[in-house]
DNA sequence: AGTGAATTTGAAATTCATTATCATCATAGG
DNA sequence: CCTATGATGATAATGAATTTCAAATTCACT
């Protein structure tokens, strides 16, 4: 973990940047909690370690990371982006669109025949995204009433 | 075609709606314009024909075709939401990162392989969605210069 | 055709997440 | 210790999407 953090500020340095007391905290506390964050609840979790950390900088803090490839950055459709650690291996979504709950789920043979298809149409795909939406376990609909809230 | 704005029209007034020549024109050029319009895109198509659609309207329209199922959300993550219609088959998006260009396939497979893996985590599946980015054959890099733009 | 209740409209105002601005602060190299 | 420059945080600005509201339109009922 600490050898993360060195590795990202090492990183930032090589391309011109300074550390901060504010962007390491961002950053380790990104890294500890819960995925699929929004920056809200990210910021929130930073300012119980340190009131005086600006959102701004957090969301410059989370678009830095992006870019440097340590984290990705999700869209659910509600309006607001979420961002995850790019550490672990690639993975794709189950969202409940009742509790807002998110499940990870790896498919490799999806991954496979995204690339086949990619490859017919003469494309070349960098990455993709898919995202399942429906009701988890909890919210499971014994009817289809809840369908149209 | 006409058949089809009948269709909808009866259905609005069965939740209550009223007919509106402005309402009217948009959902006919949604119809009859390319895909993957933006809701700038479209009111700028509608007031070719009405220059006074205001683009309220618009938005209102394209949210009312969406709750109806008569359309479809789409965002491609570039901030602003897309709409194409909804009553061709289910397909999935090749997103173009340079051009914009957007590319539809079908791929049976993937959809059984999804079903599958909710199945698998106890998740009822209402929709997904799947989008590849990367760079179609126009825009294929020979190197990897882009990539960082 | 006329009336009235209800919906829809377009313009403008508002909302809300995100980004930009900017004066001040912190960092790091000399 | 100095200085140049990047980073910060408060605030303003941006921009897509939504809401507000008075005026216009629709439509069921005469």
């Amino acid at each position: 973990m600490d050898s993360l953090l060195q590795r990202i500020d090492q990183e930032i340095v090589a391309i011109g940047g300074k550390r901060s007391r504010s962007r390491a905290q961002v950053i380790e506390v990104f890294f500890r909690t819960g995925t699929h964050v929004t920056v809200e609840e990210l910021t929130h979790a930073v300012r119980k370690r340190n009131r005086s950390v600006g959102s701004a900088t957090v969301y410059r803090t989370v678009k830095l990371l992006a870019r440097l490839d340590y984290a990705k950055e999700l869209d659910f459709g509600d309006g607001l982006k979420r961002y995850e650690s790019n550490l672990e291996a690639h993975h794709d979504h189950l969202v409940c669109q009742e509790c807002g709950a998110v499940f990870e789920f790896k498919e490799p043979r999806i991954e496979t025949l995204q690339e086949q298809v990619a490859k017919q149409h003469g494309f070349f795909p960098t990455m993709h995204r898919l995202d399942i939406y429906g009701y988890c376990r909890k919210c499971a609909p014994g009817d289809k009433r809840n369908r149209d809230k």
